[in-house]
DNA sequence: CAGTGGTCTAGACCACCGC
DNA sequence: CGGTGGTCTAGACCACTGG
């Protein structure tokens, strides 16, 4: 919170507005942050060098450089020296075999392939519902999906979508679709998966999740709950994750 | 890396350096953190003001403010507006039950208690040696311990603490011993403890475990080894903790 | 080489804290 | 009220990138 400068602020358009209880770089950090939701600048591509961005602000180099530093820290944006400032691509979702250690027999592992079980549209549960933001009575695409490496099946997932965002995959097919999901969101959907929450927790497997698995009945597991957010902090996927419990390998750094 | 101003910064002592190879700040920061480390300031004390830092250093304030933002970034300082710039204390080490969550039958649950089991020396292993850098042959402290909630046996940890830095802890009465261990680390031995490393793993209890946890020999469990580490970043306690899997409850954030 | 972000300066003023 | 950290300015110069 700093200078208000009294009415000294009063600009031609009538649409921005001074910084109103705010310090000015976290003002021009919620405008920036505005215009790269609103699809004014695609992620990967570059957003105006700084010292415009300044200019156009009418505001210091410092305080604008303050600002962009927010969304950085934000994951918004990403600074390359002498090359410019860029919107941030989504995740990529490979992110789900960080939990494990699926050592095969032979030397290096083949990269994990994805097989998808079942997809089924269906009404969202309550819990559903509220995730989503969604009225009663909504509709939600509901995918099983199996994980391998080298043919041995190693994670059994069950996704939930959203229903009407994610239209564009209740026809597609489902063979062709790709080994990660958030990329293709993107460009299927033009969902952007910002950031997501694990939760971790261990049970036993049913008969059912054990047969898909190669284990036995009650063989201990492993469950990643996941809520992922678009740009806009929006839930757009629900997802479990079951995974052999032995496993499970996770380092976590404490402060 | 920025402007080395050839042949402009001799100064008189000889004793600090100019920035060599690194931006003016990047020094700073490694002096001040320096003089932390040796103790000039001591933990929960207010280093001088930046503008003080600033003219002793003969460098700009908003130099001297980069700098200091590093040592916070690092955990090392901590700046609190209108009072000042504080050395941090280290981890209170109340951080293991952040893996659990042992919901008892009543409603709020007491908070964790400690009993330690077993203490003794012996040699290092050559892992431990390691890991503390210790030469081979030397000793070790450990430590067997017990934590429960209102009288429920949950959590049960083994310490393993280099010998001559825990020196003090060879004698003393464990039935004294405070339930955060990490705080009279710090009272009792002098050793700051600054971050740490959890590795999580599952594995099923031996006969031996169960008895003490009040479980079944088999049952699932997790297995949480710990690093911690001092000011320095030497390793100074391994920790495993062994936990029942079902209570287990973990939340990660994706980025 | 021109254009980008990164470092640094010297100063002003503001907001928070405790006396 | 004086002392602290927080914000902001208007500029200079440096370092990295790519044509």
């Amino acid at each position: 919170m700093t200078g208000t400068r009294i009415s000294a602020d009063v600009q031609g358009t009538g649409a921005e507005t001074p910084p109103t209880g705010q310090s000015r770089y976290g003002w021009l950090a919620a405008a920036l942050r505005a215009r790269i939701l609103q699809g004014e600048w695609v992620p990967g591509e570059a957003i105006p060098p700084e010292t415009l961005l300044a200019k156009s602000y009418s505001v210091a180099l410092g305080t604008m450089r303050q600002a962009l530093s927010l969304l950085v820290a934000d994951g918004l944006l990403e600074r390359r020296h002498g090359k410019g400032t860029f919107v941030k691509a989504g995740l990529d979702g490979a992110t789900m075999m960080r939990f494990f250690r699926f050592r095969q027999s032979g030397e290096m592992q083949s990269a994990p392939t994805s097989r998808i079980l079942a997809r089924k549209l269906r009404l969202a549960d309550p819990h559903e519902a509220e995730a989503f933001a969604l009225p009663q009575g909504a509709s939600v695409i509901e995918v099983q999906r199996l994980r391998s490496i080298d043919a041995h099946p190693c994670l059994l997932e069950t996704l939930v979508l959203p229903l009407p965002a994610f239209a564009a995959l209740t026809e597609s097919d489902t063979a062709a679709w790709d080994d990660l999901l958030y990329p293709m969101y993107q460009r299927v959907c033009g969902v952007v998966i910002h950031h997501a929450q694990d939760h971790l927790s261990f049970d036993l497997l049913t008969a059912t999740q054990a047969k898909r698995l190669a284990l036995e009945k009650g063989h201990p597991c492993v469950r990643v709950q996941r809520q992922a957010f678009d740009l806009f902090n929006r839930c757009v996927e629900l997802r479990t994750t079951l995974g052999d419990a032995f496993a499970f390998e996770y380092t976590a750094q404490v402060r």
